[in-house]
RNA sequence: GGAGAGGUUCCCGAGUGGCCAAAGGGAUCAGACUGUAAAUCUGACGGCUUAUGCCUUCGGAGGUUCGAAUCCUCCCCUCUCCA
Protein backbone atom coordinates (compact mmCIF):
# COMPACT_ATOMS: atom_id res chain seq x y z
CA UNK A 1 0.00 0.00 0.00
CA UNK A 2 1.67 3.50 -1.35
CA UNK A 3 2.29 5.88 2.31
CA UNK A 4 1.89 8.87 -0.39
CA UNK A 5 3.25 8.96 -3.69
CA UNK A 6 3.79 12.30 -3.76
CA UNK A 7 6.67 11.62 -1.22
CA UNK A 8 8.26 8.31 -2.44
CA UNK A 9 8.37 9.85 -5.70
CA UNK A 10 10.53 12.98 -4.56
CA UNK A 11 12.09 10.72 -2.20
CA UNK A 12 13.20 8.64 -5.72
CA UNK A 13 14.26 12.01 -7.43
CA UNK A 14 16.15 12.87 -5.27
CA UNK A 15 17.90 9.65 -4.82
CA UNK A 16 18.25 9.43 -8.91
CA UNK A 17 20.30 13.11 -8.85
CA UNK A 18 23.32 12.45 -10.00
CA UNK A 19 22.66 9.33 -11.87
CA UNK A 20 22.79 9.32 -15.97
CA UNK A 21 19.80 6.75 -16.02
CA UNK A 22 17.43 5.42 -13.81
CA UNK A 23 15.77 2.15 -15.12
CA UNK A 24 13.36 2.93 -14.10
CA UNK A 25 12.60 6.22 -12.14
CA UNK A 26 8.77 4.76 -11.93
CA UNK A 27 10.06 1.27 -9.95
CA UNK A 28 12.18 3.35 -7.67
CA UNK A 29 9.04 5.16 -6.51
CA UNK A 30 7.19 2.22 -5.69
CA UNK A 31 10.29 0.08 -3.96
CA UNK A 32 10.59 2.89 -1.96
CA UNK A 33 7.03 3.40 -1.70
CA UNK A 34 6.76 -0.43 0.22
CA UNK A 35 8.73 1.62 3.20
CA UNK A 36 11.46 -1.25 3.90
CA UNK A 37 14.87 -1.01 4.10
CA UNK A 38 16.02 -1.93 -0.01
CA UNK A 39 18.98 -3.63 -0.84
CA UNK A 40 21.66 -1.53 -2.42
CA UNK A 41 23.95 -3.33 -4.39
CA UNK A 42 27.41 -2.02 -5.65
CA UNK A 43 29.91 -5.09 -7.26
CA UNK A 44 33.41 -4.09 -7.09
CA UNK A 45 36.27 -6.38 -8.78
CA UNK A 46 38.99 -6.59 -5.88
CA UNK A 47 41.62 -6.05 -9.20
CA UNK A 48 43.45 -2.92 -8.28
CA UNK A 49 44.72 -2.00 -4.32
CA UNK A 50 43.32 1.32 -4.09
CA UNK A 51 39.72 3.28 -5.01
CA UNK A 52 39.95 6.60 -6.03
CA UNK A 53 37.70 9.37 -6.70
CA UNK A 54 36.23 7.57 -9.73
CA UNK A 55 34.81 5.43 -6.75
CA UNK A 56 33.57 7.73 -5.23
CA UNK A 57 30.91 9.07 -6.94
CA UNK A 58 28.80 5.87 -6.49
CA UNK A 59 30.18 5.78 -2.75
CA UNK A 60 28.67 8.33 -1.98
CA UNK A 61 25.31 7.77 -3.52
CA UNK A 62 25.32 4.79 -1.89
CA UNK A 63 25.82 6.94 1.18
CA UNK A 64 22.83 8.89 0.41
CA UNK A 65 20.67 5.53 0.26
CA UNK A 66 22.07 4.35 3.80
CA UNK A 67 21.39 7.72 5.62
CA UNK A 68 17.95 7.09 3.70
CA UNK A 69 17.95 3.99 6.06
CA UNK A 70 18.72 1.69 3.38
CA UNK A 71 20.81 -1.24 3.50
CA UNK A 72 24.30 -0.93 1.39
CA UNK A 73 25.81 -4.30 0.06
CA UNK A 74 28.98 -4.28 -1.19
CA UNK A 75 30.09 -7.13 -3.43
CA UNK A 76 33.71 -8.12 -3.73
CA UNK A 77 33.84 -9.82 -7.18
CA UNK A 78 36.55 -12.23 -6.09
CA UNK A 79 34.96 -15.28 -7.60
CA UNK A 80 34.91 -13.18 -11.13
CA UNK A 81 37.99 -11.90 -10.20
CA UNK A 82 39.67 -14.92 -10.58
CA UNK A 83 37.94 -15.66 -13.79
CA UNK A 84 39.31 -12.20 -15.60
CA UNK A 85 37.10 -9.35 -16.30
CA UNK A 86 36.32 -8.51 -20.03
CA UNK A 87 34.97 -5.22 -18.64
CA UNK A 88 36.43 -1.88 -20.16
CA UNK A 89 39.38 -3.14 -22.02
CA UNK A 90 38.97 -4.61 -25.40
CA UNK A 91 41.37 -7.13 -24.67
CA UNK A 92 41.68 -10.02 -21.95
CA UNK A 93 41.80 -9.52 -18.28
CA UNK A 94 44.53 -12.11 -16.49
CA UNK A 95 42.97 -13.30 -13.78
CA UNK A 96 44.41 -12.78 -10.35
CA UNK A 97 45.68 -14.19 -7.42
CA UNK A 98 44.16 -15.66 -4.67
CA UNK A 99 45.86 -13.62 -2.20
CA UNK A 100 46.24 -10.64 -4.78
CA UNK A 101 42.54 -11.06 -4.25
CA UNK A 102 42.28 -11.40 -0.56
CA UNK A 103 44.48 -8.35 0.06
CA UNK A 104 42.71 -6.41 -2.02
CA UNK A 105 39.54 -7.11 -0.96
CA UNK A 106 41.03 -5.80 2.68
CA UNK A 107 42.17 -2.84 1.52
CA UNK A 108 38.87 -2.24 -0.37
CA UNK A 109 36.65 -2.89 3.11
CA UNK A 110 39.07 0.13 5.22
CA UNK A 111 38.72 2.50 1.73
CA UNK A 112 34.97 2.22 1.88
CA UNK A 113 34.42 2.80 5.26
CA UNK A 114 36.29 6.55 4.44
CA UNK A 115 32.76 7.18 2.91
CA UNK A 116 30.54 4.75 3.81
CA UNK A 117 29.20 4.07 7.59
CA UNK A 118 30.59 0.59 8.11
CA UNK A 119 28.45 -0.45 10.83
CA UNK A 120 25.24 0.01 8.01
CA UNK A 121 27.48 -1.66 5.31
CA UNK A 122 27.15 -5.75 4.37
CA UNK A 123 29.96 -7.01 2.58
CA UNK A 124 29.93 -10.03 0.62
CA UNK A 125 31.92 -12.25 -1.58
CA UNK A 126 30.19 -14.18 -4.88
CA UNK A 127 32.78 -16.99 -3.96
CA UNK A 128 30.38 -17.26 -1.01
CA UNK A 129 27.01 -18.71 -3.64
CA UNK A 130 29.75 -19.04 -6.35
CA UNK A 131 31.92 -21.74 -5.65
CA UNK A 132 28.51 -23.96 -4.99
CA UNK A 133 27.51 -23.67 -8.43
CA UNK A 134 28.25 -26.47 -10.35
CA UNK A 135 28.21 -27.19 -14.20
CA UNK A 136 24.57 -28.43 -14.05
CA UNK A 137 23.64 -25.20 -12.55
CA UNK A 138 25.66 -22.73 -14.14
CA UNK A 139 23.77 -24.40 -17.24
CA UNK A 140 20.66 -23.65 -16.08
CA UNK A 141 21.39 -20.25 -15.39
CA UNK A 142 22.94 -19.68 -19.00
CA UNK A 143 19.77 -20.92 -20.27
CA UNK A 144 18.01 -17.80 -19.46
CA UNK A 145 19.95 -15.64 -21.29
CA UNK A 146 20.00 -15.88 -25.61
CA UNK A 147 23.21 -15.33 -27.33
CA UNK A 148 22.14 -12.50 -29.55
CA UNK A 149 20.96 -10.45 -26.32
CA UNK A 150 24.32 -11.52 -25.05
CA UNK A 151 26.06 -10.55 -27.90
CA UNK A 152 24.19 -6.79 -27.87
CA UNK A 153 26.50 -5.69 -25.20
CA UNK A 154 28.70 -3.02 -26.94
CA UNK A 155 31.78 -4.07 -26.12
CA UNK A 156 31.09 -7.73 -27.51
CA UNK A 157 30.13 -6.92 -30.53
CA UNK A 158 32.73 -3.97 -31.29
CA UNK A 159 35.34 -6.92 -30.94
CA UNK A 160 33.49 -9.17 -32.92
CA UNK A 161 33.75 -6.33 -35.68
CA UNK A 162 37.26 -5.63 -35.06
CA UNK A 163 38.09 -9.54 -35.48
CA UNK A 164 39.45 -9.57 -31.97
CA UNK A 165 39.26 -12.30 -29.76
CA UNK A 166 36.38 -12.81 -27.57
CA UNK A 167 36.35 -15.53 -25.50
CA UNK A 168 33.73 -17.75 -24.21
CA UNK A 169 34.15 -17.01 -20.57
CA UNK A 170 33.86 -13.31 -20.93
CA UNK A 171 30.40 -14.12 -21.80
CA UNK A 172 29.78 -15.73 -19.16
CA UNK A 173 30.87 -13.04 -16.66
CA UNK A 174 27.55 -10.82 -16.94
CA UNK A 175 25.81 -13.46 -16.41
CA UNK A 176 27.96 -13.81 -13.08
CA UNK A 177 27.19 -10.81 -12.09
CA UNK A 178 23.40 -10.66 -12.94
CA UNK A 179 23.18 -14.05 -11.41
CA UNK A 180 25.00 -11.92 -7.95
CA UNK A 181 21.61 -9.53 -7.65
CA UNK A 182 19.25 -12.93 -7.99
CA UNK A 183 21.65 -14.14 -4.78
CA UNK A 184 21.77 -10.94 -3.11
CA UNK A 185 18.27 -10.41 -3.84
CA UNK A 186 18.92 -6.58 -4.78
CA UNK A 187 16.52 -3.86 -4.72
CA UNK A 188 18.92 -1.57 -6.58
CA UNK A 189 22.21 -2.09 -8.14
CA UNK A 190 24.55 0.85 -8.76
CA UNK A 191 27.33 1.05 -11.18
CA UNK A 192 29.12 3.38 -13.87
CA UNK A 193 27.18 3.57 -17.21
CA UNK A 194 29.61 1.00 -18.50
CA UNK A 195 28.37 -1.77 -16.35
CA UNK A 196 24.42 -0.75 -18.08
CA UNK A 197 24.85 -3.79 -20.06
CA UNK A 198 25.57 -5.99 -16.61
CA UNK A 199 23.29 -4.80 -14.85
CA UNK A 200 20.41 -5.03 -17.30
CA UNK A 201 21.42 -8.78 -17.52
CA UNK A 202 21.00 -8.67 -13.61
CA UNK A 203 16.77 -7.93 -14.14
CA UNK A 204 16.30 -10.30 -16.48
CA UNK A 205 17.87 -13.33 -14.48
CA UNK A 206 16.19 -12.11 -11.46
CA UNK A 207 12.98 -11.97 -13.56
CA UNK A 208 13.55 -15.18 -14.35
CA UNK A 209 14.25 -16.27 -11.19
CA UNK A 210 10.73 -15.12 -9.97
CA UNK A 211 12.35 -11.88 -8.35
CA UNK A 212 11.07 -8.39 -8.99
CA UNK A 213 14.08 -7.01 -11.20
CA UNK A 214 16.26 -4.51 -9.41
CA UNK A 215 16.29 -0.45 -10.42
CA UNK A 216 19.46 0.00 -12.26
CA UNK A 217 21.17 3.36 -11.32
CA UNK A 218 23.69 4.28 -13.80
CA UNK A 219 26.71 6.61 -12.32
CA UNK A 220 28.38 8.97 -14.54
CA UNK A 221 32.85 7.83 -15.09
CA UNK A 222 34.70 10.42 -14.02
CA UNK A 223 37.49 11.13 -16.58
CA UNK A 224 40.97 11.09 -14.75
CA UNK A 225 43.24 13.74 -14.26
CA UNK A 226 44.55 13.58 -17.97
CA UNK A 227 40.73 14.55 -18.91
CA UNK A 228 40.28 11.92 -21.82
CA UNK A 229 40.16 8.51 -20.16
CA UNK A 230 38.30 7.47 -17.19
CA UNK A 231 39.84 7.53 -14.14
CA UNK A 232 42.17 4.59 -13.75
CA UNK A 233 44.91 3.08 -11.87
CA UNK A 234 46.14 1.34 -14.71
CA UNK A 235 45.83 4.61 -16.80
CA UNK A 236 47.96 6.30 -14.04
CA UNK A 237 45.45 9.06 -14.09
CA UNK A 238 43.98 9.05 -10.55
CA UNK A 239 43.56 10.53 -7.31
CA UNK A 240 43.57 7.42 -4.66
CA UNK A 241 41.59 8.20 -1.59
CA UNK A 242 44.11 6.87 0.51
CA UNK A 243 46.09 10.22 -1.05
CA UNK A 244 48.88 11.65 1.22
CA UNK A 245 46.68 15.41 1.41
CA UNK A 246 49.95 16.85 -0.56
CA UNK A 247 49.79 14.92 -3.53
CA UNK A 248 46.19 14.97 -3.95
CA UNK A 249 45.97 18.39 -3.65
CA UNK A 250 48.49 18.76 -6.00
CA UNK A 251 47.05 15.98 -8.20
CA UNK A 252 44.00 18.06 -8.33
CA UNK A 253 45.70 21.47 -9.43
CA UNK A 254 47.19 19.58 -12.65
CA UNK A 255 43.45 18.51 -13.82
CA UNK A 256 42.60 20.59 -17.24
CA UNK A 257 40.33 23.77 -16.96
CA UNK A 258 37.96 22.77 -18.52
CA UNK A 259 37.33 19.62 -16.09
CA UNK A 260 36.94 21.59 -13.68
CA UNK A 261 33.08 22.20 -12.84
CA UNK A 262 32.58 18.42 -13.87
CA UNK A 263 34.88 17.34 -10.69
CA UNK A 264 33.14 20.16 -9.14
CA UNK A 265 29.86 18.95 -9.56
CA UNK A 266 30.37 15.13 -8.95
CA UNK A 267 32.99 15.42 -6.40
CA UNK A 268 32.22 18.48 -4.32
CA UNK A 269 28.65 19.94 -2.70
CA UNK A 270 28.87 23.05 -4.85
CA UNK A 271 25.95 25.08 -5.05
CA UNK A 272 24.83 26.31 -7.72
CA UNK A 273 25.40 29.72 -7.65
CA UNK A 274 29.23 29.03 -7.12
CA UNK A 275 29.24 26.33 -9.53
CA UNK A 276 27.95 29.16 -11.81
CA UNK A 277 30.52 31.53 -10.80
CA UNK A 278 33.65 29.20 -11.68
CA UNK A 279 31.81 27.86 -15.07
CA UNK A 280 31.70 31.69 -16.66
CA UNK A 281 35.40 32.25 -15.05
CA UNK A 282 34.20 34.89 -12.79
CA UNK A 283 36.49 33.31 -10.15
CA UNK A 284 40.39 33.08 -11.69
CA UNK A 285 40.25 29.34 -13.11
CA UNK A 286 43.50 28.77 -10.62
CA UNK A 287 41.61 30.32 -7.68
CA UNK A 288 38.42 27.99 -9.14
CA UNK A 289 40.87 25.06 -8.56
CA UNK A 290 42.62 25.81 -5.49
CA UNK A 291 38.65 25.49 -3.70
CA UNK A 292 38.21 22.46 -5.57
CA UNK A 293 41.17 20.62 -4.28
CA UNK A 294 40.60 22.06 -1.08
CA UNK A 295 37.38 20.81 -0.76
CA UNK A 296 38.34 17.30 -1.63
CA UNK A 297 41.31 17.28 0.29
CA UNK A 298 39.17 18.50 3.32
CA UNK A 299 36.75 15.30 2.55
CA UNK A 300 39.35 12.48 2.81
CA UNK A 301 41.74 14.13 5.44
CA UNK A 302 40.78 17.33 7.37
CA UNK A 303 40.55 21.09 7.17
CA UNK A 304 44.02 21.73 8.56
CA UNK A 305 46.00 19.13 6.36
CA UNK A 306 43.92 21.27 3.29
CA UNK A 307 45.35 24.47 4.89
CA UNK A 308 48.65 22.67 4.92
CA UNK A 309 48.44 21.23 1.93
CA UNK A 310 47.41 24.33 -0.20
CA UNK A 311 50.17 25.83 1.61
CA UNK A 312 52.60 23.56 0.47
CA UNK A 313 51.54 23.76 -2.95
CA UNK A 314 51.97 27.51 -3.00
CA UNK A 315 55.50 27.43 -1.78
CA UNK A 316 56.75 24.49 -3.56
CA UNK A 317 54.82 25.11 -6.66
CA UNK A 318 53.99 28.74 -7.39
CA UNK A 319 57.33 30.03 -5.42
CA UNK A 320 59.49 27.39 -5.71
CA UNK A 321 60.81 27.02 -3.02
CA UNK A 322 61.37 23.84 -1.01
CA UNK A 323 58.99 23.77 1.38
CA UNK A 324 59.50 22.86 5.26
CA UNK A 325 57.48 19.61 5.55
CA UNK A 326 59.15 17.51 3.06
CA UNK A 327 59.44 13.86 3.37
CA UNK A 328 62.69 13.08 5.38
CA UNK A 329 65.10 10.09 3.99
CA UNK A 330 67.87 8.75 6.29
CA UNK A 331 70.79 7.11 4.82
CA UNK A 332 74.19 7.08 7.05
CA UNK A 333 76.90 7.18 4.06
CA UNK A 334 77.72 9.03 0.90
CA UNK A 335 75.37 7.33 -1.67
CA UNK A 336 75.53 7.43 -5.43
CA UNK A 337 72.23 9.92 -6.81
CA UNK A 338 71.39 6.76 -9.18
CA UNK A 339 71.46 4.74 -6.32
CA UNK A 340 69.40 7.65 -4.25
CA UNK A 341 66.91 8.26 -6.89
CA UNK A 342 65.81 4.16 -7.06
CA UNK A 343 65.65 3.47 -3.28
CA UNK A 344 63.23 6.56 -3.27
CA UNK A 345 61.22 5.37 -6.12
CA UNK A 346 62.00 8.84 -8.15
CA UNK A 347 63.58 6.46 -10.64
CA UNK A 348 62.46 2.88 -11.46
CA UNK A 349 65.61 2.32 -12.89
CA UNK A 350 69.68 3.30 -12.84
CA UNK A 351 69.31 3.73 -16.38
CA UNK A 352 65.82 5.99 -16.11
CA UNK A 353 68.15 7.79 -13.29
CA UNK A 354 70.71 8.72 -15.53
CA UNK A 355 68.48 10.29 -17.95
CA UNK A 356 66.52 12.26 -15.57
CA UNK A 357 70.27 13.79 -14.59
CA UNK A 358 71.15 14.05 -18.26
CA UNK A 359 68.09 16.01 -18.74
CA UNK A 360 68.67 18.59 -16.15
CA UNK A 361 65.62 17.22 -13.97
CA UNK A 362 68.02 16.73 -11.07
CA UNK A 363 68.61 19.15 -8.15
CA UNK A 364 70.65 19.23 -5.05
CA UNK A 365 70.20 21.71 -2.53
CA UNK A 366 68.35 24.01 -5.75
CA UNK A 367 71.07 23.55 -7.81
CA UNK A 368 70.88 21.59 -10.85
CA UNK A 369 73.33 18.74 -11.07
CA UNK A 370 74.03 16.71 -14.38
CA UNK A 371 77.24 14.34 -13.50
CA UNK A 372 76.22 11.02 -13.42
CA UNK A 373 78.74 10.37 -10.67
CA UNK A 374 77.52 12.33 -8.06
CA UNK A 375 77.50 11.16 -4.72
CA UNK A 376 75.46 12.25 -2.20
CA UNK A 377 76.75 12.81 1.17
CA UNK A 378 74.50 13.30 3.95
CA UNK A 379 75.19 16.05 6.25
CA UNK A 380 76.95 17.93 3.47
CA UNK A 381 73.83 17.79 1.39
CA UNK A 382 70.35 18.30 2.06
CA UNK A 383 67.62 18.30 -0.27
CA UNK A 384 66.93 16.14 -3.14
CA UNK A 385 64.37 17.09 -5.85
CA UNK A 386 63.66 14.94 -9.14
CA UNK A 387 61.63 17.03 -11.75
CA UNK A 388 58.59 19.25 -10.57
CA UNK A 389 57.25 16.52 -8.20
CA UNK A 390 59.41 14.73 -6.40
CA UNK A 391 61.52 15.86 -3.13
CA UNK A 392 63.00 14.40 -0.26
CA UNK A 393 65.19 15.67 2.57
CA UNK A 394 68.27 13.40 3.08
CA UNK A 395 69.20 13.33 6.67
CA UNK A 396 71.95 10.94 8.20
C1' G B 1 38.78 -31.38 -40.17
C1' G B 2 40.24 -28.09 -44.78
C1' A B 3 41.94 -23.23 -46.88
C1' G B 4 43.84 -18.36 -45.96
C1' A B 5 45.59 -14.16 -42.75
C1' G B 6 48.23 -12.92 -38.49
C1' G B 7 51.22 -12.84 -33.41
C1' U B 8 56.86 -6.75 -33.11
C1' U B 9 59.14 -2.79 -27.61
C1' C B 10 53.25 0.21 -22.44
C1' C B 11 49.32 0.66 -26.76
C1' C B 12 48.54 1.18 -32.13
C1' G B 13 51.64 0.08 -36.05
C1' A B 14 56.11 -0.11 -39.84
C1' G B 15 60.02 -3.37 -40.72
C1' U B 16 60.99 -9.48 -44.82
C1' G B 17 69.23 -11.23 -43.96
C1' G B 18 73.62 -6.63 -41.79
C1' C B 19 72.78 0.63 -41.70
C1' C B 20 67.56 -2.69 -35.93
C1' A B 21 67.16 -1.63 -29.22
C1' A B 22 63.84 -1.83 -34.15
C1' A B 23 60.23 3.95 -38.51
C1' G B 24 55.76 6.70 -37.31
C1' G B 25 51.79 7.89 -33.95
C1' G B 26 49.71 7.63 -28.96
C1' A B 27 50.71 7.34 -23.77
C1' U B 28 54.54 8.60 -20.36
C1' C B 29 58.81 11.38 -18.38
C1' A B 30 62.09 15.68 -18.57
C1' G B 31 63.41 20.82 -20.16
C1' A B 32 61.44 25.82 -22.01
C1' C B 33 56.97 28.75 -21.56
C1' U B 34 53.01 28.97 -17.66
C1' G B 35 48.48 29.22 -13.44
C1' U B 36 52.20 21.84 -11.75
C1' A B 37 45.77 24.41 -16.81
C1' A B 38 45.44 24.32 -22.11
C1' A B 39 48.32 25.05 -26.48
C1' U B 40 53.23 25.08 -28.32
C1' C B 41 58.54 23.98 -28.88
C1' U B 42 62.77 20.65 -27.53
C1' G B 43 64.60 16.12 -25.80
C1' A B 44 64.18 11.24 -23.69
C1' C B 45 61.56 6.82 -23.78
C1' G B 46 64.61 -2.13 -22.58
C1' G B 47 68.43 -3.02 -18.84
C1' C B 48 73.50 -2.51 -16.91
C1' U B 49 78.25 2.10 -11.66
C1' U B 50 79.91 5.41 -14.89
C1' A B 51 79.94 2.60 -21.33
C1' U B 52 82.59 5.01 -29.95
C1' G B 53 80.92 -0.99 -24.33
C1' C B 54 78.11 -5.18 -22.63
C1' C B 55 73.44 -7.89 -21.89
C1' U B 56 68.16 -8.91 -22.94
C1' U B 57 63.84 -8.17 -26.50
C1' C B 58 60.34 -8.88 -32.09
C1' G B 59 54.59 -15.84 -29.81
C1' G B 60 57.87 -20.58 -28.13
C1' A B 61 61.81 -24.23 -29.09
C1' G B 62 65.46 -25.67 -32.39
C1' G B 63 68.28 -24.89 -37.16
C1' U B 64 70.79 -22.31 -41.56
C1' U B 65 74.36 -18.11 -41.76
C1' C B 66 80.29 -14.53 -40.38
C1' G B 67 75.41 -12.19 -39.12
C1' A B 68 68.15 -13.44 -38.19
C1' A B 69 62.46 -9.59 -36.04
C1' U B 70 63.52 -10.94 -41.11
C1' C B 71 65.22 -17.66 -44.09
C1' C B 72 64.04 -23.19 -42.63
C1' U B 73 61.65 -26.99 -39.17
C1' C B 74 58.43 -28.16 -35.32
C1' C B 75 55.10 -26.26 -31.68
C1' C B 76 51.54 -22.66 -29.25
C1' C B 77 47.84 -18.83 -29.86
C1' U B 78 44.21 -15.42 -32.54
C1' C B 79 41.09 -14.07 -36.72
C1' U B 80 38.31 -15.13 -41.45
C1' C B 81 35.93 -18.52 -44.83
C1' C B 82 34.40 -23.63 -45.70
C1' A B 83 32.71 -28.21 -42.99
Amino acid sequence: MPVDENQTRERADQLGRHAVEVISHAELAAKLGEGRPLRIKLGLDPTAPDLHLGHSIALKKLRDFQRAGHTVIFLVGDFTATIGDPTGRSETRKPLSREQIEANAKTYQSQVSMVLDPARTEVRFNSEWMNAVDTRKLIEIAARLSVARMLERDDFERRLEKQEPLFLHELLYPLIQGYDSVALKADVELGGTDQKFNMLVGRELQRAYGQAPQVVMTMPLLEGLDGVRKMSKSYGNYVGLTDQAEDMFGKLMSIPDKLMHRYFELLTEIDAAELAAVKSGAIHPMEAKKRLATSIVEEYHDTAAAGTARQYFETKFQRREIPRDVPVYRINEALWVCELMKQLSFAPSTSEARRLLSQGAVRVDGATVTDANFRFVPGEHRILEVGKRRVARIEP
